[in-house]
DNA sequence: GACAATTAGTTCTGACTAGAACTAATATAG
DNA sequence: CTATATTAGTTCTAGTCAGAACTAATTGTC
């Protein structure tokens, strides 16, 4: 009766993202941001804006909540939205001199907990894993159905 | 300048995650379920009750949530919350006939939904799987604090 | 037995979530 | 060139999320 030893696998793949979520908050939260905010923040840093299309693209935010997450950076004056003239239905949102200082300030202590967290990490390691990921993700990709999302 | 290959690996961990609750949702919502109501209910099932407590170990929902969560299947009248009488502080939740009788319909067809994604997958890809999850999930437990819950 | 510390559950807050419905602008087809 | 379809972004809803503050019951200590 081996035919349900996913669900170990499927709560492993839940807690390890939690704990992810958990850990990365951690740092992130010190500077007053959630992990929605760091994460538009972290696409953003060093680059000329973007639309939000794009951010969602990169970030995984669906777009109905990035309005909300955008709206509260630019409301803590960390980001700015102008509009596009090319398109007038689309905007290029950009972060502001602060909100590139903050970049700068928490990306590299970020980056260095992460070192830390996979500093016994082999090339190999990385490999593994990124393919175990893989083959997960298209388990669950719908066979039938073309217009899953992602 | 690898030094950040874990970039990858992590928004990896991200998408596979996203991709499961999207994929288990599609089930889930035909019965109009949330995600975390079915985890409650397919935990429940086959069980004579437990408490909020036990629930939350068992499912990684917060116990701040599960109230809510809880409640929501109490006004679908698909659980019941009886106070235990050994510890006055304390509920047994358990599925009522209603609860029983829709876990028994859609828990088997959830499972049958798994199996037909997992059918290529080996034991040892499972193994495999399992192991990249867990060499992960290690990697996010800050050994400085002991208090980490997760 | 009394008092402090712990534990179970609830409540509250601010934020995020998916999904769906919506507006306005742009692209496509005939 | 006009009607239709698509696209970009916003708004709305109900639910979930973590974290913190809270109440009530229980345990541990002396």
């Amino acid at each position: 009766m081996a035919q349900t030893v996913f669900f170990e696998t499927l709560r492993e793949l839940a807690r390890c993202y939690q704990r992810f979520e958990c850990f990365a908050a951690h740092d992130i939260r010190q500077f007053e941001l959630t992990p929605a905010q760091f994460d538009i923040i972290a696409t953003l840093g060093n680059t000329n804006g973007m639309t939000p299309k794009q951010l969602c693209e990169k970030t995984l935010i669906t777009k109905g909540t990035l309005t909300g997450v955008v709206d509260r950076l630019i409301s803590k004056s960390l980001l700015s939205r102008q509009q596009s003239k090319q398109d007038k239905r689309s905007f290029i949102v950009c972060l502001t001199p602060a909100g590139q200082a903050l970049f700068e300030q928490i990306f590299p202590l970020h980056v260095k907990t992460l070192q830390q967290a996979f500093a016994n990490f082999s090339e190999n390691d990385f490999q593994t894993i990124n393919a175990s990921l893989n083959q997960l993700s298209n388990a669950f990709t719908h066979p039938d159905s073309s217009h899953t999302k992602r």
